[in-house]
DNA sequence: GTCTTACACTTACACCGTAAGTAGTCAAGG
DNA sequence: CCTTGACTACTTACGGTGTAAGTGTAAGAC
């Protein structure tokens, strides 16, 4: 006999959409995106997985409303102060939230709507370029370098299994060994990963934060001088 | 009665694993990523599924080599000319290549072996800028931005359904309309999607090139300081 | 009490990648 | 000539996928 002495079973909570959603992606981020199937975040859900559907319209819309979490993480840059420094920020934690659902970048692509948080950072990014003087032309290609180079580093990253500048290191001389017979092809790679990110590591922040500098400091010229 | 005297059915070309490559990245052109199955495939090329496994391992395999035939479409920079103009012509063809194919950009991601023409091209990038005179952290340093750069554009690019300036021009119209109730909160989006693009359109080469330029100009500062 | 609405359930289908086994073709060795 | 053995294309089958369609039931409205 249990304490439950009012009928039904142990009384779960009803599902929501916000539920399914945030399940979806604490799934994905532990077990990678091709682990996310309906019926396995059911099971996480205890639940069938057709119930799932009362609450998201299907897959798309599933991973629409994950994507659109994803971007409620990322710092929306102020108009009116420093500048570089609000962008830098914005960057930083698009990287970092990137970075915590790996899966998010390979879910982006090809997705041609825009959730409201998207639209909202964006938004954001053009006000403050405007506030800092940038033409509107100038801030299309603005955003458009920072976007592509945020996404972009996020996309190699996630092409690297190695995490902290040791792993990589390790992983660049285990790499050395294993391909030992074509190297010789490759006299500047191995010069550079093997004679270099070999013993110094690579660490994706300060490689992250030396680009965008380079990208920022490049734009605040062509401010000063437009 | 047919010309064929010769016994046997039409005579078909025997496959091989650069035939059964060439037809997947043709469907993958013409039908997107999540159409290329092995049973399309197949009959594709007017045969079982199954027998596709006698030329590749397994359908990683099979993305592994069509990823190494899109990396062979990519101009590598010569060493020891004019580097600013070798990076540019690399850049360019692999966004045009990524632009062909435009399926490659999301089976990189998460891909951790590489081809040997994708080894090919940055051991020859990595050349391009010792040679130019960069130290081997800066070299680190260039390729870095530039790939992610590289590779976030493509990606940018595969989220936009328009291709050309009058294409995408349309497009921002049609999504003004579309939003219309919500675009009270992104006034920014509005003054700049909305005012300008809509009308000036949005060369996609064109950004690219002031992009990449944003970066090389800013390398070829910091070469000259460093 | 009855009716409505919401939502979790069951069943079913077409499709996927691919393991396993079978059969036809074709070149080399006798 | 026939035999053999290697290829390689075939058939069948399995466990997985997303999801359409229909069923059952419990809570709230009148």
């Amino acid at each position: 006999m249990t304490v439950n002495t009012q009928a039904t079973p142990p009384k779960r909570t009803p599902l929501s959409r916000e539920r399914v959603l945030r399940a979806a992606i604490a799934l994905a981020d532990a077990r990678g995106a091709e682990e996310l199937t309906m019926r396995k975040l059911a099971k996480e859900l205890a639940v069938e997985a057709m119930s799932l559907y009362n609450h998201v319209a299907n897959k798309t819309d599933l991973l629409d409303g994950m994507v659109n979490i994803v971007f409620s993480e990322i710092d929306a840059p102020a108009a009116g102060g420093d500048w570089k420094a609000e962008l830098r920020k914005r960057a930083a934690s698009t990287r970092e939230a990137l970075n915590r659902h790996r899966w998010a970048i390979g879910e982006m692509e090809g997705r041609t709507t825009h959730g409201p948080n998207n639209l909202h950072i964006h938004n954001a990014v053009l006000g403050c370029l405007r506030a800092a003087g940038f033409s509107i032309e100038m801030t299309v290609h603005a955003m458009s370098v920072q976007d592509a180079y945020i996404y972009g580093f996020a996309l190699q990253q996630s092409d690297m299994s190695s995490e902290t500048p040791q792993d990589f290191a390790a992983e660049a001389q285990r790499q050395m060994v294993d391909y030992a017979e074509a190297l010789a092809d490759y006299p500047h790679l191995v010069e550079v990963v093997g004679g270099y990110v070999a013993n110094a590591g690579y660490d994706y922040n300060r490689e992250f934060l030396f680009g965008l500098d380079v990208i920022l400091d490049r734009l605040e010229q062509l401010l000063g001088q437009g």
